[in-house]
DNA sequence: CTAGATTTCTTAGTTGCTAAGATATTACAG
DNA sequence: CTGTAATATCTTAGCAACTAAGAAATCTAG
């Protein structure tokens, strides 16, 4: 059925949004169970990522499309819950940066990783070749969308 | 460079993590220029997934985890904006249907419409094989998604 | 016909957000 | 230097959307 394998671009976003928003409600749904907010999970992701790189209360702010002032809940949620340190900046005092706390991770996976290990086995069942398709679309659909977010402050 | 169109199954994970964090602040922010909240764009998405299957209000709440009575609240938003109608079902009269008004999606397509012209962009520099590659993970990404939910209940 | 189950809506209370402004610090023009 | 403006975070008051519990209407089964 050559049909089916030939989606068309209008057939992959549609795809893409109902996976989305599967996704979307599956980490509203993380979230609870943390005892946290989407918002939160959001700003932990990004200070994961950013590893050694120092994260300002302000970057995220900017990140997650937030005001500072709930950045300030945020941090004290994800404090509270060992996720985080906040660390003042020797080079400026106003600044507060965001570390994570060396059992970070280990508490993510916690609840994570019985949903990212599905995730794997989907994965595995992908050729070399296609899983870097898919690598590829993830970084760039990423980039695109977040330079989307910047153009339209 | 081979190592760099290899990605593991881990770099692939991290890169659809770093792009669904960012298609979820993307959510928030056409929430919020809606004048609605994330959990009505995915119940207006649902509704407009189902086609001419109707949809109740329960089916809304079970989809998008929230209370019926949070339900009560999308209906009245979306109601408000023109995008759905309330038709009572007269199979059972306990029942609220849920169906998109015929000018939903053009009005969706207003703000989401700019978005999509720049995914189109990007799937347009994917083969035909590579297209269906995309299509069938999100297609099976969100029945992983879907199932882990509904087993975590 | 009645008792229980189901479906939506209502109400009270909680949470996380924004907007505005307080506070502390830094940057820079004169 | 010094004073003024800019910047970064936190605080406060108020608002919007959620939950939990239960009311009201309707359906289902014995």
């Amino acid at each position: 059925m050559e049909a089916e394998r030939h989606p068309t671009v209008p057939d992959a976003i549609g795809a893409m949004d109902r996976m989305i928003a599967t996704m979307i409600v599956g980490q509203q749904e993380f979230a609870r169970r943390f005892g946290l907010s989407v918002t939160d999970l959001v700003c932990f992701a990004y200070v994961l990522e950013a590893g050694d790189t120092p994260v300002t209360a302000g970057d995220l702010a900017t990140r997650a499309h937030v005001t500072t002032g709930a950045i300030t809940g945020v941090l004290n949620r994800l404090e509270g819950r060992g996720f985080v340190a906040r660390k003042p900046d020797p080079a400026d005092r106003r600044r507060v940066l965001v570390v994570a706390r060396p059992t970070a991770v280990e508490q993510a996976m916690t609840l994570y990783g019985p949903f990212y290990e599905r995730l794997a086995e989907l994965f595995a069942d992908y050729t070399p070749d296609e899983l870097a398709v898919l690598t590829d679309w993830f970084t760039r659909a990423g980039d695109v969308a977040r330079t989307f977010l910047e153009e339209s402050r």
